[in-house]
DNA sequence: CCATGAACCTGGTCGC
DNA sequence: TGCGACCAGGTTCATG
């Protein structure tokens, strides 16, 4: 589910709430939920990690304390969050308890996300390109780069090994209002769409962070909040409706594997 | 190098 | 009410 927004937006909450904490343990439900497959090592190192800090690189949480790093994905339907009580749900696949007897739980209904517990950094930093809201991600950077490539823009955005953190939805949102095609050949782009595309890039992951991201079936933060960017979207999910801007039809089509949402008559090759 | 489809999972929705 | 088919904010791997 989660996509750079909203995935954000966790890191804002859990922030105040488990920033300076201590742990005390880990406990599994879901034993592949560790990605690294080191729980004896985790659970012989855990207690008394102290949280340093929590951020975001591309789709990733960064938890790190003194030792290690707690590197989480949400996935489709992850939903990390801190909790004074540990409650009963059959969705949780691990937590960790802090020495306070408060909590850090992961919920994920489909098992597809998980967390590295790792030393370092270099396992996402091997994966992942520029972060999509890195002030590096410019014109000129993105000029370059779609230039020197011959792929599908949409399947392109989607790779995280490019800009990470864009997502299926933000990806559809940005390029309507860029008036690019999803199935352009990235270096057949014309400039002044080039330009649209960085600007909107920023522009709409800023706006969707300030709603808390978007919730359309799954996504949930905190205290079971959902995100309201979903009322901004103009095209995601609104195939058969009317395009905001030129009344056609919105169409839907499988473009890279995925759902994909366009307006022909707005955006062209 | 690139596109595509399957796999990893569970649940919700739609049509019959 | 039941059942099957299809769909879902992601990533990774195999195949052509």
């Amino acid at each position: 589910m989660p996509e750079l927004p909203e995935v954000q937006t966790v890191v804002n909450t859990l922030e105040p709430q488990i920033k300076n904490k201590k742990l005390l343990s880990y406990t599994t439900l879901w034993k592949r939920v560790n990605y690294s497959k080191n729980s004896s090592l985790l659970n012989a190192t855990i207690k008394n990690q102290a949280i340093n800090s929590i951020s975001r690189k591309g789709k990733y949480i960064i938890i790190k304390t003194n030792k290690y790093f707690i590197i989480f994905h949400l996935r489709m339907t992850g939903y990390l969050y801190y909790s004074k009580k540990l409650i009963k749900n059959k969705y949780i696949r691990c937590y960790f308890s802090f020495t306070d007897s408060t909590y850090l739980i992961y919920e994920d209904i489909r098992k597809f996300g998980g967390f590295y517990y790792l030393k370092d950094l270099t396992i996402i930093d091997d994966k992942l390109g520029i972060d999509a809201l890195d002030d590096s991600l410019t014109y000129s950077w993105l000029k370059t780069n779609l230039k020197n490539k011959k792929r599908q823009i949409k399947g392109l955005l989607l790779d995280q090994s490019f800009i990470a953190g864009l997502g299926n939805i933000y990806i559809d949102e940005v390029l309507w209002l860029s008036q690019i095609h999803p199935l352009t050949i990235s270096n057949k782009i014309k400039l002044k769409n080039i330009k649209l595309l960085t600007e909107n890039i920023k522009s709409v992951l800023y706006k969707s962070i300030k709603h808390h991201g978007t919730t359309i079936i799954n996504f949930k933060f905190d205290n079971m909040r959902t995100g309201e960017y979903r009322n901004k979207l103009n095209v995601y999910g609104r195939n058969g409706k009317e395009c905001n801007y030129c009344k056609n039809i919105i169409d839907k089509a499988v473009i890279s594997g995925r759902g994909t949402y366009y307006c022909k008559t707005c955006q062209h090759y």
